[in-house]
RNA sequence: UCCCCAGUAGCUCAGUCGGUAGAGCAGGUGACUGUUAAUCACCGGGUCCGUGGUUCGAGUCCGCGCUGGGGAGCCA
């Protein structure tokens, strides 16, 4: 390797960042190769760094060019020097003309390659996740994940929250969003055993019962009511059965929290968050969206814009209920206030009826959780759910209740056992303020953005029932 | 977990009335060409998901199982 050339990535190259009739030398995969008997193969590389390939003009002159140049098939792993210059052919406005390439590593038997260049489906490609980002979609895919986590970073970090990294491993078994994978290290085959013939938890390894955190809230609280804005950004676990597009057991959420604050700051505070994540997207990935735009989806830019330029819908509950039952829609399921909303029903409301996100807000304490601040009303709570056309809820949150006397009183309806959650009712007890958050998928939020259909689609290796390959 | 649908070449699929399988792409070889997921010709490539049954005969019909997908519920 000639350490005296620069290395480039190709998105450095085809930005034009790398002056024509330089000396430069690229790394990537085989794409395609096609070969001219005008003495010269067109080699097409990519390397990651953007959706656009290199062309590389690889001249017969080249000493390994009969014995290897030719015999290169898509996914060889190639390391090209050579000189920049302007493209005499169509579609591309610069190449790389080689006067090396070598050949860093070859694919062993091309026919059983999985990623042939021709499309592919996405439930085969789920089946070889290892090699799938080498394509153009899951490349893509994978750089609007990556503009999009940065995003979130740059929103909060600007506005003076703090990043707050929340336990993976909880003890609580009650953080009230779902089923939870166990965390031990006790002999399942003959685990140790309680006087009353139980497991003995008080042998493994915490000296209690833990599991995966389903959610940093609770933890992310502490720090809000010290720190005043805050948030946590990483991975959840969820134990349930669910097998749709939307639901991954494993996923990556966001949770900001902010002190000092009402249900209407939290629901600006989440309107604000996706239009400024949006925008990123929009000016920062225009290559790959414009991909998506033309294979995928073809509204996902139009609809990001949109998203971006309009105000999002307020509504209460009752509203809402009060629009289902006006409408001459039929519904598989009747609306009574009361009812928790289904799919059918969010989704006329977002799509059909506002047509663009709407911010549900307010509904009844029976159907949401103990950690909802109860409304003056007595029967609703400040609960808040931001519902996206396309794809449905995206944001759950709320004001927390902040009254130590009225958390109990919930808690004791609820039948749940207050000692667990000593520590999260001494927030109430010292110093306690009115405060809010919500909580944010971000792979439904890239699902959304990208128009990809499925949810295991948009995260590196999904993790579902039955299913934890790779 | 429930309801539907599917499983045939490396991949995407077709396969009629039940009579032992075919196309496109990918791969190999060659022709041609500053080509654009090129074009043309030829070649290799099959445990028809598994299992049991019906039948002279099953890719095809039936039962069970497995796997995948879509929808619902739960939720983010």
């Amino acid at each position: 390797m000639d350490r005296s050339i620069s290395v480039h990535l190709i998105a450095a190259v085809l930005d034009g960042r790398v002056p024509s009739g330089s000396r430069a030398m690229v790394q990537g995969w085989v794409r395609t190769r096609r070969d001219s008997k005008a003495g010269l193969s067109f080699v097409s590389v990519h390397d990651g760094s953007c959706l656009e390939p290199l062309q590389v003009i690889a001249p017969v002159e080249l000493p390994n060019y009969a014995s290897e140049v030719t015999h290169l098939t898509a996914g060889c792993a190639i390391r090209v020097t050579g000189e920049l210059v302007p493209s005499t052919g169509k579609g591309q406005s610069v190449e790389l003309r080689a006067e090396r390439i070598e050949v860093v590593g070859e694919v062993e038997d091309p026919e059983t390659y999985p990623i042939a260049p021709k499309p592919h489906s996405f439930e085969y490609l789920r089946t070889v996740a290892h090699l799938r980002p080498r394509t153009n979609s899951i490349g893509a895919v994978t750089r609007v994940r990556h503009c999009l986590a940065q995003a979130i970073q740059n929103f909060f970090h600007q506005r003076g929250y703090f990043w707050i990294h929340t336990p993976i491993i909880t003890a609580s078994d009650c953080e009230g969003a779902g089923a939870l994978f166990r965390v031990s290290t006790l002999d399942l085959v003959n685990p140790p055993r309680a006087a009353d013939g139980g497991i003995d938890f008080s042998q493994d390894f915490f000296g209690r019962e833990t599991f995966l955190t389903v959610s940093g809230q609770l933890n992310v609280e502490a720090y809000c009511l010290a720190l005043s804005k805050v948030y946590t950004f990483g991975p959840t676990f969820r134990a349930e059965n669910s097998n749709t597009s939307r639901h991954l057991a494993e996923f990556w959420m966001v949770e900001p929290e902010t002190a000092f604050a009402d249900i209407h700051t939290n629901a600006d505070l989440a309107e604000a968050l996706l239009k400024f994540i949006f925008q990123a997207v929009l000016e920062e990935r225009a290559d790959d969206m414009a991909f998506f735009a033309q294979r995928i989806d073809k509204a996902c830019v139009q609809r990001l814009e949109q998203v971006v330029r309009s105000p999002f819908e307020r509504m209460d509950y009752d509203e809402a209920i009060r629009i289902l039952q006006r409408t001459n829609r039929s519904f598989e399921f009747p609306i009574t206030w009361g009812m928790d909303l289904q799919s059918e029903h969010e989704r006329y409301l977002a799509e059909d009826y506002v047509g663009r996100p709407l911010i549900l807000m307010n509904y009844p304490k029976e159907i949401k959780s103990f950690y909802m601040r109860l409304n003056d009303d007595g029967r609703t709570v400040a609960a808040m759910d931001v519902l996206a056309p396309g794809i449905g809820e995206i944001i759950g949150g709320s004001q927390r209740e902040e009254r130590l006397e009225v958390l109990d009183a919930r808690l004791d309806a609820l039948g749940m056992n207050k000692t667990a959650y000593n520590w999260y009712r001494d927030l109430r007890r010292y110093g306690s303020v009115p405060h809010a958050g919500f909580g944010l998928g971000f792979e439904r939020t890239v699902s959304y953005v990208t128009g990809m259909a499925n949810v295991r689609d948009v995260i590196p290796f999904p993790r579902t029932p039955r299913g934890a390959d790779f």
